[in-house]
DNA sequence: TTCGAACCGTACCGTACGGTACGCCAGCGA
DNA sequence: TCGCTGGCGTACCGTACGGTACGGTTCGAA
């Protein structure tokens, strides 16, 4: 079920996005040190329009990250005419929004503190972000894919694994190092390399699922 | 620098051990809610002593998260006489160690606490489980990769990104739906399919990277 | 003008937890 | 037997922070 994954903008008002707003700019700032405090000096507001409007600090911290994960837009694909060139075109575009979104400082915090949350089984922070990332990237790749496989341009015979194998020459070991605070790998480390690795992965994709074994 | 992360069995005298495999259980169980009282009640040693020996909180996760880390051992891996059949072999077995070791409670308990910490900027938790993990993988890995070049057996101009492709299409998105807590990917979940995971991840990457197009 | 709702700022409470102090016992060398 | 050291258990302290209460202010509606 998506419980309340759903989050358009009528959802908060304008002042309660600006708390949200302060919220994970804190968030980014600090770690998961959050405190309400800290979020009601920051946003000028009173600790008790915090706890009226979202409940206690879990509530918060979900509304939050459901506004910030929801602001993610997925670039809309022209899936009418495909051919060879408009599907490689295709997957550079995923493969690039999936790495900028992935290195994005936000999508960082967001990722730790939901992985943080999950470990103590709390709430589904988890669920949220996996919503709107992962997940949200494969329920938009998964018909172009099956798309391209009609037109005999790709083939493979479970979406699922073709997505995800897109997935791993996507990403590699970039979130996971990102995550653990690798330092070696800084962020205009990789945006420097962005089009390159979109390229191979591109490349590497269609070497393994091109119906020709040519580019 | 590989600063304090070498950390041999005389590091620790039995009875510190015993208190790490308690902090470590409680870890594993309680998440990150790790609290001195809880470790020294579990192992049943004063926090006095906890204090003495590890200094604060920190450095009794530091000390739990170092010792456990370098428990995890890589399989040796024959490098002498290397031909296609056996180079398959070896790339089925890292695949499979690190599938087996990434979906482990121990490793998801351990990521997450480091990402945690890596979230505050505090020590480096995620230096160490980077370097026992990813970079532990690497280091074996390469040397093997190179070695199959000089014999013809793959082709590639950098060893460092055919490391991080191998990475990426044994990984997938496992590792990082584990760590959100997805629930629709349990563990015995990921175990029944290794052995075909493996197998799919060792075909694409000599797919990709072997010197014949064939198998 | 008055009333009330919404909200700000701040003071306050309770608790959980990191860290310290201390009393006590067991083992061991002299 | 004496005394010392290492370590257990517990009580204690200080603080940070989640959550609540309350007085004061703004603003819109009647």
């Amino acid at each position: 079920m998506a419980l309340a994954i759903k989050v358009n903008e009528e959802t908060f008002t304008p002042r309660q996005q600006a708390v949200l707003t302060a919220a994970l700019d804190l968030l980014v700032e600090n770690g998961d040190g959050l405190t309400m405090t800290a979020v009601a000096r920051r946003a000028s507001c009173s600790k008790e329009t915090l706890y009226k409007w979202f409940g206690d600090r879990d509530g918060l911290l979900t509304a939050t990250v459901q506004w910030q994960a929801a602001k993610v837009r997925m670039p809309f694909v022209d899936r009418s005419h495909i051919n060879l060139k408009a599907l490689r075109g295709s997957l550079e575009q995923f493969a690039r929004d999936l790495l900028t979104t992935i290195i994005g400082e936000v999508s960082i915090t967001l990722n730790r503190t939901a992985i943080t949350h999950a470990a103590q089984e709390k709430d589904d922070l988890g669920n949220i972000v996996l919503e709107n990332g992962p997940m949200a990237i494969r329920r938009r790749l998964k018909p172009i894919l099956e798309a391209a496989r009609d037109a005999r341009l790709l083939r493979f015979t479970s979406s699922e694994e073709a997505y995800r194998t897109f997935f791993g020459l996507v990403v590699r070991d970039v979130q996971i190092r990102l995550l653990l605070g690798d330092k070696s790998l800084t962020q205009s480390n990789v945006e420097a390399n962005i089009e390159a690795d979109v390229k191979a992965a591109a490349d590497q994709f269609l070497a393994l699922y091109g119906a020709k074994a040519n580019t």
